[in-house]
RNA sequence: GGGCGUAUAGCUCAGUUGGCUAGAGCGCUACGUUGACAUCGUAGAGGUCACAGGUUCAAGUCCUGUUACGCCCACCA
């Protein structure tokens, strides 16, 4: 397997990247089955709009959806990631309406619903796979059969089929309501579509003459132009200022028509003048007061906020903005403008069309959602459903308990229609999954469901609900959700509800909520702002694996992410680390029969390093569990890293040299013990960087060329017995090299300081500060020969001899190491740098000593951190000796 | 107005029930091509943990308040 043939010195994802996932795509390896008999485990993507293209939102949230699936793929449970794309009615219709206008200079208008419908399909076969395929591109390990769409057939039965279902029990109905309507696209919106931003704006005062000739009421308006759809004007029924003119009229300027002031309680007497006027067609509280008062709702509106005819005959016809400015104008020229104030206030946008919404009186339908609401609530209360991190529980609270009517129609094409018909003779209105069979003068509702409407019910429409297949009785519910925080109204709250009244079950068991991703100024991502790499040029630059697993190694929990294309380079150099790690592993020789299970080595033959090594790697398989368990991705990036870099590679292969070049059977143990090790690293490493891992499994012939690492167990923590096997029952040991290690660091760290090239041969001597710790090193020193590079190293326990000439030296925790340097040394700089060490360490003394004579601390911390602190103590006082006797020798 | 989050090295961030001298990566400085790796190695400089109080033997960690920044919700005639 291993055909020894020499790897390149620098991996290249690329290549790597075009050999694998077609072969895992080919060999079905993503495929769930439902059959299977093992634990399931599933994952439903959030479906990307098809519009959509991969951005690095897209890279963080999936990357870390393709992490779990993998880790429980090998964890031997049987995985579906189940895939998907969205309609997405709004963005979508937009889109193909810019495109068409674009290229053949015709629209949805010109064209009529069927044909622009075609179209809309023909675009999405020709442009909406775009993001699925990007998505290969990262790695993801999506069970591509189950891949569903929206608005495929079995998606839109389950749609019509939730309909129907709300429908009957009351829960849906159409109505004549205040809505949000967005000018461009020509729709109502849900609340959630509305973006509030802060603008700066105009508040106008200005007069309403009073009809009887006995003055005027000063009223205050942002939107003077909506004043031509006034039905009154309210005061505070107990102001004494107005009190007695309720009941009178005023003539609304430009308009010639005369309306009543009203007493209601909305006038606030401290607000502006405390006079209101009533638009009840056009905003939400004046519909309310309009309510009330029976006042005429008078819509001045058209569909694209131009005015319409009940505006009057000067301004129909003008855009929203321009009859402001004639309103303005001509209450200028009518002598009745009083001031002009400059104001920021909160104006809603429409999310899609990025234009300020209009609030208007409109026919709609919507769903009742309070009863929705409350299993899904008491769900994520009692833990059933738990959100990482937690805090998002708050906000989910505080929107589901304060949950308004949901507005679901939209006056759009590309969506599921409204299963409902309309018979304009009776008057009627049915409701069905077909429309009505008995010939009557049926008409089916023009109106298509808000997107969301079918993504709440994605979790188990995309497995075939209401069929009971058998994805659904095997996979559903899914296990977690990963998505970002913006959606969690949208999406993960309506999921929720969905799914306890639609199956009587939870869709998910886990939320985890992904970080927002912002440039390296704190920017938010944006076409815009031209500050969003496109991640297949990240990926073509660095290596998907570089790239995803640099995106979590960056990603603070729970926290925004600060993100620029250069910090890949951290993934793309660990990439080539472990590459060069195993290129190195592999120029030994053959694979060993051992890297599984370590078999046929005598434990009792293990070097203390390579103990060492295996501890330290067992430490990291329990750290990388429990953070995987508990959603920790960064820090199980980070631990993984750390012990492959420093542990493994900085220490271990060094260490392992030394066996290496004596050859025979120390070599072969060592390789045995470095193909171990490193096969655990692989797999430990291959649900965050997929492509490299299998590559180099294979490479190091760990693997045939019908296996593959996805189906490889995950490293699971040794048991205590092994552990304490393979350790000796001596925890002591780890002490001693993590000790010699440090003397080693020392060593060099005096070369270092006196310009003594690397590659020069020393001499040193250390004073080991115990007897064990002096029959150790000895019996490690061809391992310290090597690690300082040194032609000589005596160690002892006597102190060093003066008289062999003046040495620069170094503490650590176990011993003191010497470089001789025959007359070469600096006295005075020495001197200087051991002062410096007595008066720090002299402090250390001071504030450890009153700590210890502290009564208190004595009494009442706890045993162990007194232990500890006296020993410490004892310790610093130590070296405080040490580092006298050396200012005594070399003064 | 209500809620949430954040503030630790030049930069980006760790620091999980309070407990040795606060860590990492990047950047910076010096040296270095010793047969895995310059996408590298060795060594080093760099922090009154936002501020002010409090609790405690002990506070980066807990409590209160202040400041700054960010986000969400509500309201804005």
């Amino acid at each position: 397997m291993s055909d020894n043939k020499e790897m390149p010195k620098a991996y290249e994802s690329a290549e790597v990247e075009k050999k694998w996932y077609p072969l895992w795509e080919e060999r079905k390896y993503f495929h769930g089955n439902p059959d299977s008999g093992k634990k399931p485990y599933s994952i439903v993507i959030p479906p990307p709009n098809i519009t959509g293209i991969l951005t690095l939102g897209h890279v963080l949230n999936n990357t870390l959806q393709d992490i779990l699936a993998r880790w429980h793929r090998m964890l031997g449970h049987e995985v579906s990631w189940f895939p998907g794309t969205d309609h997405a009615g709004i963005a979508t219709e937009s889109r193909v309406e810019r495109y068409l206008k674009e290229k053949e200079n015709t629209g949805r208008e010109e064209l009529g619903r069927e044909e622009f419908m075609r179209r809309v399909w023909e675009w999405r076969e020709k442009y909406g796979g775009t993001i699925i395929r990007q998505l290969r591109r990262l790695g993801s390990s999506c069970d591509w059969e189950r891949e569903r769409f929206t608005l495929d057939e079995g998606l839109s039965d389950a749609v019509r089929k939730v309909f129907v279902s709300l429908y009957e029990k009351g829960y849906i109905y159409r109505g004549r309501r205040m809505i949000n309507w967005c000018p461009v696209s020509k729709t109502a919106l849900s609340d959630e579509e509305v973006i509030y931003k802060e603008v700066k704006g105009k508040f106008y005062h200005y007069k309403y003459p009073l009809s009887d000739g006995s003055g005027h009421l000063v009223i205050a308006t942002t939107r003077p132009e909506t004043m031509l759809g006034d039905s009154a004007v309210a005061v505070h029924p107990e102001d004494p200022r107005y009190k007695h003119l309720i009941g009178k009229t005023v003539n609304l300027p430009l308009t010639g028509r005369k309306i009543p002031i009203i007493g209601d309680e909305h006038a606030d007497p401290a607000k502006g003048t405390g006079c209101v006027k009533i638009t009840p067609a056009h905003d939400p509280n004046d519909f309310e007061v309009g309510t009330r008062a029976r006042l005429e709702f008078i819509n001045i509106m058209n569909k694209d906020a131009t005015m319409n005819e009940r505006a009057g005959q000067d301004y129909a016809g003008l855009d929203r903005y321009e009859c402001r400015k004639k309103v303005l104008h001509d209450l200028e020229a009518a002598g009745l403008m009083v001031q002009v104030e400059d104001i920021i206030h909160n104006v809603g946008y429409s999310e899609r069309g990025d234009v300020p919404i209009e609030t208007l009186v409109s026919e709609q339908w919507f769903v009742k959602m309070d009863e929705l609401a409350k299993p899904a609530i008491e769900a994520v209360r009692s833990g059933d459903i738990k959100f990482y991190p937690d805090r998002w529980a708050k906000t989910y609270f505080h929107w589901m308990e304060n949950i308004k009517d949901w507005c679901i129609s939209r006056q759009i094409w590309w969506g599921h229609r409204i299963p409902a018909w309309y018979n304009d003779t009776t008057g009627e209105i049915y409701v069905g999954m077909e429309g009505p069979k008995d010939g009557g003068p049926w008409r089916q509702e023009e109106d298509v469901l808000d997107t969301w409407f079918s993504s709440w019910l994605w979790p188990f429409s995309i497995m075939g609900w209401p069929k009971e297949t058998a994805e659904l009785k095997f996979f559903y519910p899914t296990c977690d959700l990963v998505t970002g925080p913006d959606i969690i109204f949208f999406w993960v709250a309506r999921m929720i509800m969905a799914g306890y009244e639609f199956t009587g079950e939870l869709p998910f068991k886990n939320v985890y909520f992904t970080s927002i991703i912002r440039d390296d100024l704190g920017r938010k991502l944006s076409k815009s702002l031209g500050n969003s790499p496109d991640p297949l040029d990240v990926i073509d630059t660095y290596g998907a694996d570089a790239l995803r697993f640099s995106i979590i190694y960056i990603a603070p929990v729970g926290m925004d992410i600060r993100y620029s294309n250069d910090k890949c380079e951290i993934g793309r150099n660990f990439a080539n680390k472990l590459w060069n790690a195993c290129r190195f592993r592999q120029m030994q020789g053959p694979t060993t029969a051992g890297f599984r299970e370590l078999s046929g080595i005598d434990q009792s033959k293990l070097t203390p390093d390579e103990k060492w090594m295996l501890f330290k790697l067992d430490e990291v398989i329990v750290m990388a569990n429990t953070a995987l368990k508990e959603y920790r991705f960064h820090f199980a990036v980070h631990e993984i890293y750390e012990v492959v870099w420093s542990t493994f590679c900085d220490w271990f292969i060094e260490s392992s040299k030394i066996g290496l070049r004596q050859g025979g059977e120390a070599k072969a143990q060592a390789i045995a013990v470095l193909d171990f090790v490193l096969f655990k690293i692989l797999r430990l490493l291959h649900p965050f960087m997929p492509f490299i891992t299998e590559e180099l499994a294979h490479q190091m012939g760990f693997l045939g060329d019908d296996q593959t690492i996805m189906y490889e167990s995950f490293p699971l923590p040794l048991s205590e017995k092994r552990l304490q096997c393979i350790m000796d029952k001596n925890v002591e040991l780890l002490n001693m090299v993590d000790g010699k290690f440090q003397l080693i660091r020392s060593g060099r760290a005096l070369k270092v300081n006196y310009n003594i090239p690397a590659g020069k041969k020393a001499s040193y001597y250390i004073k080991a500060f115990s007897p064990a710790n002096e029959s150790f090193l000895k019996s490690e020193m061809e391992s310290v020969k090597f690690l300082l590079n040194a032609d000589e190293v005596i160690v002892s326990q006597e102190d060093y001899n003066a008289a062999d000439g003046a040495a620069p030296s170094q503490m650590s925790n176990t011993g003191m190491i010497y470089l001789p340097l025959k007359g070469l040394i600096d006295v005075d700089a020495e001197l200087k740098k051991l002062n410096e060490q007595k008066r720090q360490i002299e402090g250390w003394i001071k504030g450890s000593e009153s700590k210890l004579n502290n009564k208190s601390f004595v009494d009442k911390a706890p045993e162990n951190v007194v232990r500890e602190a006296q020993a410490h103590c004892e310790e610093l006082k130590q070296k405080l000796v040490r580092v006298n006797e050396l200012i005594i020798s070399l003064s």
